[in-house]
Formats: C-alpha cells, structure tokens, sequence
DNA sequence: TTTGATGCAAATGTTTTGCATGCAA
DNA sequence: TTGCATGCAAAACATTTGCATCAAA
C-alpha cells in the first residue's frame, strides 16, 4: 500500500499552509479557486490519511466542523469566544510536570490512569477585547 | 417563557439518575419502555434546555454521540480507551492553583486571557487493565 | 501496466427544526 | 384559556463511502 503524492494532495498541503486552522470545506473552497474538479471527499480522504500519518493535527469541536493543523508537534490551543480564531500554544509552552501533576490528581479520583488527554482553552482575544 | 414540568422532563430526569453518562439515544431507549410515545426530538430538546439552565453536563466526544451528566458541577472526565467508560472525577480533584498555573503559561504563549477550559483524559480503566 | 487516488453521488449518523396538536398552569 | 411542550417527519450538517474511472510510479 505505497501511497501515492497526488496533484491533490499538493494542493492541500499548500491550503493548509495559507490558511490558518481552516476546515475541510475552507480548503476545498480555496483549492477550487485553482482546480475546479477537486471533490470535498478527497479533501477529507487526504486529510484524513495525513492525520493518520502524523502529518498534520485535526481538532475537534463540539459545536462546529473539525479544523486542521498543519503543526502535527505537541502544542495546544485557544479560542477565542467572540472571533472565534484559534491560538497556538508553542509546542514547549505547558512544562511536562504541570501535565504530570494533573494525571496524577485525575488518577487519585478516578483510580484510571491517564494515558493521554485533550485541553482547549477559550478567552477572549486581543483583538476583541480592544474593540469592544 | 415560564418553563412546564412535563412528565417528559421528569422522565428524562431519572433516566438520566440510573444511566451511566447516557447517549440522548440510550435515554430515549429507556423511556421508551416505559412511555412508547416519547420521541427522541423531545429527549434531545429536554437535554438542551437542561444543558442551558446549568442543571446538567452536556460531554462532547469528536468521534461518536455527546452524553449527559446529571452532575452539573465542575469536574473532569477520563474515558476507557478499551470499553468506552466515563468515569468522573471528584468536583475538588483538581486543585484551583493547578488549573491557574496551566492558564497562565497559555497565556504567556498566545496572549490571549483564558476565560475556561475543556479537558478529557484517556486511558485504560482497572476492569479492562486485569482481563487484558 | 498496475493499483492507489479521484470525482461523483449516495449514504451515514447525529442533532435540530417546522408545524399541527396536546396538555400543564 | 393560553401558550409552552410534544410527536412526527423532514431538514440540516459534517463526514464517510461505493464504485467506475483516472493517473502516478
């Protein structure tokens, strides 16, 4: 199963480098611009397999479609409540031992220990808060 | 806009007390026991306007249905990578000085004021640990 | 030439919603 | 009696998938 780098693939690379934590439809809208015959199922195909690769990052949100990253490296993010643009943490930002510490005391309550975890954070942006 | 207590909400009420962090599904699946005319469109408004009021937990999972809490007071979750369980944790698990440290070294790297934070851990629970 | 990737469209799964009717206050 | 809540079914939405065809190696 030797994977093939496809036109579309590409482009989709590059969409991910233009814009910033976009979703699958935000690429297959700018990839259209150029190569009008892309479907959004190979946008999803390939992101997915890149996600699968260790490639690039997909976050998930409860209340709107998955964005994408194309930083695959440890790190994390924030989102601001009025704009909705997403932060990036540096991959370097949270010490080791503040996680170590919340495993521990999340492995003291619920007697599981703690193989991995998901954090969002939300605020309000600069930007946001200046205009407001 | 004065709420009803219909018998509908009571009933969501205690399938919410005996199931474990339900699906809206699971929910209208034991209703549907005892009251075959509910639908699933009345558990999922129920479950809305519980979530809205602070009288309940709405928990988002990316790759399958949200589930509800009927403890609405903050706490963590960590779920079983094996058999899928939620467990909780205990509402002072995490102590404030930790949760302030982590907001403040996200705030260092992007600048943006954390105003909340999501969390879910993961991991393998004890039950799956020994039979494995 | 081989076979992985694509485009298209249909299917999936979850959740929401419009509307006529029912029922709590 | 009033108008919020319900049941039903359709719609909305993000995402995946089956299949015939295309194109990268």
């Amino acid at each position: 199963m030797n994977r093939r780098f496809s036109t579309q693939k590409k482009m989709i690379a590059e969409a991910l480098q233009l814009l910033d934590h976009p979703t699958a439809a935000e690429i297959y809208g700018e990839i259209l611009k150029d190569y009008p015959q892309i479907s959004l199922g190979t946008v999803y195909r390939n992101l997915n397999t890149m996600a699968g690769e260790g490639e690039i990052m997909r976050l998930p949100f409860s209340d709107s479609p998955d964005r994408f990253d194309q930083n695959p490296n440890e790190h994390y993010h924030i989102v601001c409540n009025r704009c909705g643009r997403i932060f990036d943490t540096d991959c370097d930002a949270i010490p080791p031992e503040l996680l170590r510490q919340l495993d521990k005391v999340v492995e003291a309550s619920t007697g599981v220990a703690v193989e991995s975890r998901t954090m969002l954070f939300s605020g309000i942006c600069p930007a946001c808060k200046k205009n407001s």
